[in-house]
DNA sequence: TGGGGTTAT
DNA sequence: ATAACCC
């Protein structure tokens, strides 16, 4: 659909469009993505670090690295010997425990939720927000006697020129100025820089917000999008393609974006399932009319950890660590998780992806103690977890694991107990005067006294 | 490759 | 429960 009006971007009266106000098919999107962010996060935690050249450490790798490091040749996920001897000033810093990065990436999604509540997180450091209604607003505000109002805000790709009578481009400009306002905020409010793409769909609006970077922003305009997506020099640059659907495709015989425009639809059907097939091969004419999805508050909340284990003891306190940090955080969120998961890596040379994981629901009588700090939910969890642990793991066999993660879901918002019924005044973090959700839980902590 | 996340099957 | 995708 979106290819079929690019073509009428000759026409130049605005009541010629085809495309009614506010139409479905006619939308503005913006991908805002903060600058190598976690680099970020830590400059702004100790100031003494700017200017120098920064890696953020996770374990052997620099996962990543502000721009002092990457002029001096340090990549994303660099080992971190490789990374030392290109760059041997590179400071590095400790990256394992989200726990700052996660409340930032928050902090940033709500504010990006003030302009409009449709945003989407992408990652910690990325969010789609779509702009079309607040465009329409604006477009209705618009006075005309400003020459500033209609002037495009940071670069445009390919420098193709606006087209001031086109309805299209005067939307996209707008979209340019409000994503120009969404980083300024995050630089006044936040301290963050970061880039912007805004374009008419999803797809394309991630793809040309990295075009200009670091802290600067790209609008594509309808006629340069065939231009945007022949740039990509492999179909494994597509978002959307990944690495499984990158060597299936390679089979085929299938490696640039053309080669999968021009494929068989048929075939790929064949080959790929109807689905996957019919989404990325309309990924590869730029077309994706997927909505920005409202991301509201996480669906999960995991804790892993990747180290040598092969003794159950080694697991369980693994395990009993892991925990207590979810704890704190299912604590402060305020929701409550009713499943719980366990996750592990075996030790095996090969195998790309190799992770089991086995779950069950969290029993009831756990769940109601969660949150109230008070009662000991430790225990009883460990005891759920490590009968997970031996469900996959036969402890009388030797075994040897390289990751364990434990993961809190299908949260629901409090319990259903309704003031005045009795299932309110047995549950005891309704009835009692704790509602604050803020008690700290400490591992090492031993007896937490009942009330 | 880390330490997270999501949706679909 | 796994597999695919994203960062």
């Amino acid at each position: 659909m979106e290819r079929a009006e690019a073509g009428a971007a000759g026409s130049s009266l605005v009541h010629d469009q085809v495309v009614p106000a506010g139409s479905s098919s006619s939308r503005v999107i913006v991908h805002v993505d903060l600058d190598c962010f976690y680099a970020q996060v830590e400059m702004i935690s100790n100031p003494e670090l700017k200017g120098k050249p920064l890696g953020v450490q996770q374990k052997y790798l620099v996962v990543t690295c502000n721009y002092e490091a990457r002029k001096l040749g340090v990549k994303k996920l660099m080992n971190v010997r490789d990374a030392k001897e290109k760059c041997p000033q590179l400071v590095l810093v400790n990256g394992e425990d989200l726990t700052r990065y996660r409340e930032m990436s928050y902090k940033v999604t709500e504010l990006l939720e003030e302009f409009s509540p449709i945003v989407e997180r992408l990652g910690f450091d990325e969010n789609f927000v779509d702009l079309t209604e607040m465009v329409e607003k604006r477009l209705e505000q618009l006075q005309s006697d400003e020459p500033s109002a209609l002037t495009v805000s940071g670069h445009v790709y390919d420098n193709q020129p606006i087209n001031l009578h086109d309805i299209l481009h005067i939307r996209l400009l707008i979209g340019s100025q409000i994503a120009a306002e969404m980083r300024e905020a995050m630089y006044n409010q936040l301290g963050l820089t970061g880039c912007a793409g805004v374009a008419s769909n999803k797809l394309l609006a991630k793809l040309v917000s990295g075009i200009f970077k670091p802290n600067q922003q790209t609008l594509l305009l309808p006629e340069s999008s065939q231009d945007l997506i022949h740039s990509l020099n492999h179909i494994k640059e597509m978002p959307g393609i990944g690495y499984k659907t990158t060597k299936r495709l390679e089979a085929l015989g299938i490696s640039s974006v053309r080669d999968l425009q021009t494929f068989s639809s048929k075939i790929l059907e064949k080959e790929l399932g109807i689905s996957v097939a019919q989404r990325i091969q309309k990924l590869s004419f730029g077309e994706d009319n997927s909505p920005v999805t409202p991301s509201g508050p996480p669906q999960s909340f995991s804790e892993e950890d990747s180290f040598k284990c092969s003794s159950e003891v080694e697991a369980k306190n693994k395990i009993e660590e892991l925990l207590a940090s979810l704890l704190n955080r299912v604590c402060q969120d305020g929701r409550k998780p009713h499943t719980i998961r366990l996750i592990i890596r075996r030790y095996s040379s090969e195998k790309h992806y190799n992770r089991e994981s086995r779950q069950c629901p969290i029993p009831s009588h756990i769940i109601q103690k969660l949150g109230i700090g008070n009662y000991d939910v430790m225990t009883p969890m460990v005891d759920v977890l490590m009968k997970l642990f031996r469900n996959m793991v036969n402890v009388k066999m030797p075994f040897h694991l390289t990751l364990l993660s434990v993961c809190f879901c299908n949260l629901k918002a409090l319990n259903t107990a309704k003031k005045g019924t009795i299932d309110y005044y047995l549950t005891p973090s309704l009835s009692t005067t704790s509602r604050s959700g803020k008690h700290s839980f400490k591992m090492k902590d031993t007896h937490m006294e009942d009330f």
